[in-house]
DNA sequence: CCGATAGATGCAAACTATCGCATCTGCATG
DNA sequence: CATGCAGATGCGATAGTTTGCATCTATCGG
């Protein structure tokens, strides 16, 4: 806390999040950068932000940065598990920070969105590691297919 | 098979994959088009074809047919659960004609891609269903994850 | 602190996917 | 078989995403 020069870390990591970010990222052998740093800063647990909102939020703090950056960087992060990437049938994927691993169950028919217990999901989770060694990733997961009252409609 | 006339069926729906895809389609209130008799045409179990895939081979048989008619179109079949339409990570989004439900566990580091028994994902299907009354149609299922070695190779 | 370099970024172009609207057509009806 | 119309297709525009390449920079070694 007290003789840490600024030269010590080379860029301007002083809140924690940007700093275990940033020990992270060196861990893995990645570089850390300020597009890389102010885009995760960008993102949190339970808001679903499309690429562009991403950008959009990026380019506030860092005038100039570039959309292919911002993908390059979510698609990263989205490798090191920091963060999840999902298709919920809206047009553009969504990025999260990863907290709590929760899910969704999108209704081909309604659209509707239901939330799925992420309980349900575990056991998947355990059996396949214990059958494949495979350490699944499933923080975020969207299963199509349709609600009670379509799967109802169309059926009868 | 004797007295049948050609006006009895608009269409030449002769082989008997495209009859049973004519019946299906008239059963839901859906029309039956020489553009979406094709493009079933080119789908097959096991096969995963991207969208620019099944482009190509549709206009070899209809010149002339459009893009966006290929993609709603299997975006219609996806909705009826003719087809499966899975994200592998390859850039481009893969069809398929569904048979038997199978699946994939795609490693986040080195992009290896295993089988996934579906007997593994059925509890989770049956539980979904129990629970919330959501039928789930995942027939392709796609996990991203580390595959055993990278998942090693990551930790240690 | 400086120079070297693997790797990140910016940029432009290409690729993938969706949408609005005018036209055309399957098919139900008379 | 002629007609009407909901719905499918073609087309162009636009949104969303990826890629190749030149330039720049975070990091390492001296």
């Amino acid at each position: 806390m007290s003789r840490e020069r600024n030269g010590g870390t080379p860029l301007a990591e002083r809140t924690s999040a940007a700093k275990g970010l940033a020990d992270r990222l060196r861990r893995v052998g990645q570089r850390v950068t300020p597009q890389r740093l102010v885009i995760l800063g960008t993102l949190s647990p339970g808001a679903h932000l499309s690429a562009d909102d991403v950008f959009a939020r990026v380019e506030t703090h860092l005038p100039g940065v570039n959309r292919s950056t911002v993908y390059r960087t979510l698609e990263l992060f989205g490798d090191l598990g920091l963060i999840s990437v999902t298709d919920l049938g809206g047009g553009a994927r969504v990025f999260e920070l990863i907290d709590e691993p929760h899910h969704h169950l999108i209704c081909h028919r309604c659209g509707a969105i239901l939330e799925l217990d992420d309980a349900l999901v575990d056991p998947l989770r355990v059996a396949i590691r214990a059958r494949y060694g495979f350490v699944p990733a499933v923080d975020h997961l969207a299963l199509f297919g349709f609600c009670a009252a379509c799967a109802t409609a169309t059926n009868g």
